[in-house]
DNA sequence: AGTCTGTATTGACGTCCGTCGAATCAGAGA
DNA sequence: TCTCTGATTCGACGGACGTCAATACAGACT
């Protein structure tokens, strides 16, 4: 339930360190941007955008896919499938609990893809 | 050349002020992420991740098609479609001067995705 | 004007994506 | 074991995406 194959074996997400500068200040290789590329990809649906967010903001850090769904006018399969991209781009993880399953943010790569879009701020020169 | 149209002017993406919360403190609201997830869809595909970076890494902050083109095995007409996505996603801004076009970062929206995907460093406690 | 180079647009092709209904799986409880 | 509920998987459909070759456009230089 919780594991997730593909581009993510490739670099370590789960690390607490941020791997890359950012975005502005070194070219991103073509292997970092192979393995980043498809977790930004998998935010670039607004309704995975606002599961993540319901998800990360969440009280418990944890959301159930039955306080997920009914806030979407789309049908359960389709929740359910965007939560499986959000889950094989590393970005939550899921965790069955009884009846219901339960999603939880992973920190470490939203701090990482923060970290390449980070911009200085403009200097007052 | 560096008109956008479509979602982006629902929202006032060239502020210089953040106008939303990480997404991990407020559930990001249907209507802003349906103006944020084009961006990052945008990002969502590694040689447009990388063509914005090497066009936000260039110095003096710009960067020429022609230069940017023979870094990929790709047609021409290929890169100058995602150049065109970047545009419409407002990630970048495109000039012609003489013979080239030159192409530029907006700082002001790679902030903004910044301060969206930003985590609270993980309490000591 | 004519031509050459750099860039963008068009049209086409195969693939991937978002959505749904139907079927299936996993636990809980009678 | 039956059934009920929550969640996922499957199969299908229409539309969007990434790519290319061919064409068109924009300046520069004859």
């Amino acid at each position: 339930m919780s594991k997730q194959a593909g581009p993510l074996a490739l670099v370590d997400l789960s690390a607490e360190t941020p791997c890359c500068p950012p975005l502005t200040q070194r070219r991103v290789p073509a292997e970092t941007a192979a393995v980043l590329a498809p977790a930004f990809k998998a935010l670039g649906d607004p309704v995975r955008l606002r599961l993540l967010s319901m998800i990360a903001s969440a009280e418990g850090g944890e959301a159930c896919v039955c306080d997920l769904t009914p806030a979407f006018d789309l049908t359960g399969p389709t929740i359910s499938h965007h939560l499986k991209t959000l889950r094989e781009a590393g970005l939550v993880d899921a965790e069955r609990r009884g009846t219901w399953v339960y999603y939880r943010a992973r920190p470490a790569i939203l701090r990482q893809l923060a970290a390449l879009l980070t911009v200085q701020p403009t200097p007052a020169a």
